[in-house]
DNA sequence: CTGACTGCAAAAGCTTTGCAGAGCC
DNA sequence: GGCTCTGCAAAGCTTTTGCAGTCAG
């Protein structure tokens, strides 16, 4: 597959990425993209996250949901998801680097690379809790 | 939500998941199980499933690909998916028990549960490609 | 009997793709 | 000029959902 080192909308897409901290979906990249380039579509969009990965420029995260996330991040470290909000965020944690070794080793095959993820209540989200139980005690006594 | 302890369908879904040794997708046990139950529908694969895993007696596995897969073996233990054939196997392989809590002491939240998911090549799929080449290299010379 | 569960079919995401035209080298 | 890339729209897949009828307890 022959690719152009530049378009206007690939260096768009990346640069959108780069800029985030969050780890957006396609879409929330198109959303935002849609305000400086009103007729960029969907689709480009889609093509070019997927080059863009293909290229190991960036990363695409699996995760609950069934919707791709990317990350502009591609060095190794793993990332946190709330299963509240749903968002996907760095966490500075160093993987085992020999963890893909020690994989190969049980004879499963070439191992390339791994993802580790960990699911759980984020902290802002934990707290939008409290304090709607701290306003249903308030109200709870009719 | 209610639930009743037992249905003929959930039972099967199930059992279906249970004698397999590999980590099959919802389709791939509704195919199976049309052999048993013709009239089953994939709709109810489906909310068994998505049951089942909310009451922790299966789990969901998230991989490259967008669809999911689904484990009868609960325990925890990682898993490694063939980027070419696209297989999901077990890995012999124990998961450090502490990573939940050396992620929560980042202070991203309450860290409930982690998946660690290895890429690469299985190794059937590199003796078929093996294969392949040395077809190649005889076929070639022309 | 009652309400949870099912089959069916339609709908709802998310992602890919075919095509004709635009743009880069 | 040739080839890649884009916008648009349609299609493809996986998964969810509404509804009327069925079944388990």
């Amino acid at each position: 597959m022959k690719v152009r080192k530049h378009s206007r909308q690939r260096d768009a897409i990346l640069g959108n990425l780069s800029a985030r901290l969050d780890h957006p979906t396609a879409d929330m990249i198109y959303r935002d993209l849609r305000k400086e380039y009103p007729r960029i579509s969907l689709g480009t969009v889609y093509r070019n996250l997927n080059l863009l990965a293909e290229l190991g420029q960036i990363r695409k995260i699996h995760c609950e949901g069934g919707t791709e996330h990317y990350d502009f991040d591609t060095s190794d470290h793993c990332h946190f998801v709330c299963k509240h909000c749903g968002s996907v965020v760095d966490l500075p944690l160093e993987t085992d680097h020999t963890l893909n070794a020690l994989a190969e080793q049980t004879g499963i095959g070439t191992v390339e690379c791994h993802a580790l993820v960990f699911y759980g209540i984020c902290r802002s989200c934990e707290e939008a809790a409290k304090k709607a139980v701290s306003r249903e005690q308030v109200a709870a006594p009719l």
